[in-house]
DNA sequence: CAGCCAGACTTACGTTGTAAGCGGGTGCTT
DNA sequence: AAGCACCCGCTTACAACGTAAGTCTGGCTG
């Protein structure tokens, strides 16, 4: 606590000799963003503080990042920049489309089940293209996915097909996880009355005296089969689409 | 425009004789709110225009809302609420779970494209409880859901089941349906730059020289087919659930 | 009739995103 | 070596937001 009086900047904290480059960089920033985003949630991600946390000043980010807007974006960006349509090997084109498509629906769910608080942001933000399904919005990883399917046998049509129904299975299946592993987290919510009943408090235990059904099958409900349930959903749009290209 | 010169208050636009009971009631307040971000989004639904789109103060409305969170979880909580699980007239339970499910998911469609601007809301708040998974998320629906089911003999880990498959199917495809919806609307991206071409801006029309399949494809990607989509994907999730009753 | 209180208004504060301009170090030019 | 332009972060400032706290007013109740 006690400073030492050899201090001889007592205002400016920054040191006099910098290092040339510079210390930011746009993917510098985002990647800190991300790490906010995970640790605190998107409401907790404000320009001053994603500043704070690199030891800057909130404008000074305005030099890489468009507003916040823009940060946003290129966060869901970089997150959807991390996904590989397919495995670094390159898989043999005859292991069949199946295997395509289950790496590559375990690779977005990695994404998702990594960045719970981020998938959001990828979930719902308006796309690029209309064209551009959540969470596949990417040009790069549509362009593998359809060409991984068309390599693999598939017509135009039929890829296009299924990219439709894979971003519709991927989008529910783990927008729902993600909602699950985010319950009970600090960022969920924090405003946490204690006992105010002034107006129809929901939160705390619910009161399920109304609701015998639910109130019976509550230990079902509680019970968490999302990991089995994706398997099974995939396993099963996997059949559908085989069923549908031999018709 | 002209105001007659017989105005004999000048300062106070509030009538002296009020109407004995509240101008304002949460009920109001709520349909007030969903209109607006109907009309220009989520983000324009501020406390300060509610208010004003109501003719009264801010804060005002602090007495039957508690806060902007409060607000926004009323929002949803209104617009599930419309949800009406069974047709008007009671169908026989022997017209089928299919026809129940069938109905189910039409009326919950049928929200979703009533307030696509709303619906990210309805899937992306965190749920009151772990099992109570977007969109159905309401003790009166999940319980009239399970009970529609079991009625139409269901077993109670089959309603269950039955009850995760479809959240995940109604998530996937509806916020998926209000995204493309709502793509080219106002209250999309408004802050579109002319020209600015410093930071890689994706908007405008996207170039897809170096995604030839996509290039190729384009005019089948555009093609709206969310409707049928969304009947085929629902017919083909009655049919697994089906295969595994009777298995 | 006095008092009270529900219900809307007023004021005020902290936080947010961001526009605009500043400054000082670096490295290139002459 | 002197100048200069520019990169890059800082400072200041402001409007809009959510909201805490207090104020006024009219109708109802004791």
């Amino acid at each position: 606590m006690a400073d030492p009086p050899t201090r001889s900047e007592p205002t400016t904290p920054r040191k006099t000799s910098e290092p040339p480059g510079p210390r930011l960089s746009r993917a510098l920033i985002l990647d800190r963003a991300i790490r906010l985003i995970d640790a605190q949630g998107v409401t907790a991600l404000t320009m001053r503080a994603l500043g704070a946390s690199l030891g800057v000043e909130a404008m000074s980010l305005y030099r890489y990042v468009n507003g916040r807007e823009d940060l946003l974006e290129g966060v869901v960006e970089q997150l959807v920049g991390s996904i590989e349509v397919e495995p670094g090997e390159r898989m043999e084109p005859n292991d069949g489309w199946q295997a395509f498509l289950q790496w590559f629906a375990h690779d977005v769910r990695r994404l998702a089940l990594e960045h719970p608080a981020a998938f959001p942001l990828i979930a719902t933000r308006h796309p690029a293209a209309p064209w551009l399904r959540p969470p596949l919005r990417s040009l790069r990883i549509v362009e593998a996915f359809l060409n991984g399917l068309r390599e693999r046998g598939f017509t135009d049509h039929q890829a296009v097909t299924a990219y439709r129904s894979f971003s519709s299975f991927l989008l529910g299946h783990l927008l729902l996880e993600c909602a699950m592993s985010c319950v009970g987290t600090s960022f969920a919510e924090e405003p946490v009355d204690e006992g105010n009943a002034d107006l129809p408090n929901d939160d705390a235990q619910l009161d399920l005296t109304d609701y015998p059904t639910v109130a019976r099958l509550q230990p079902q409900l509680t019970e968490d089969h999302t990991r089995a349930e994706f398997e099974e959903a995939l396993e099963h749009l996997l059949v559908r689409m085989d069923l549908e290209m031999s018709q």
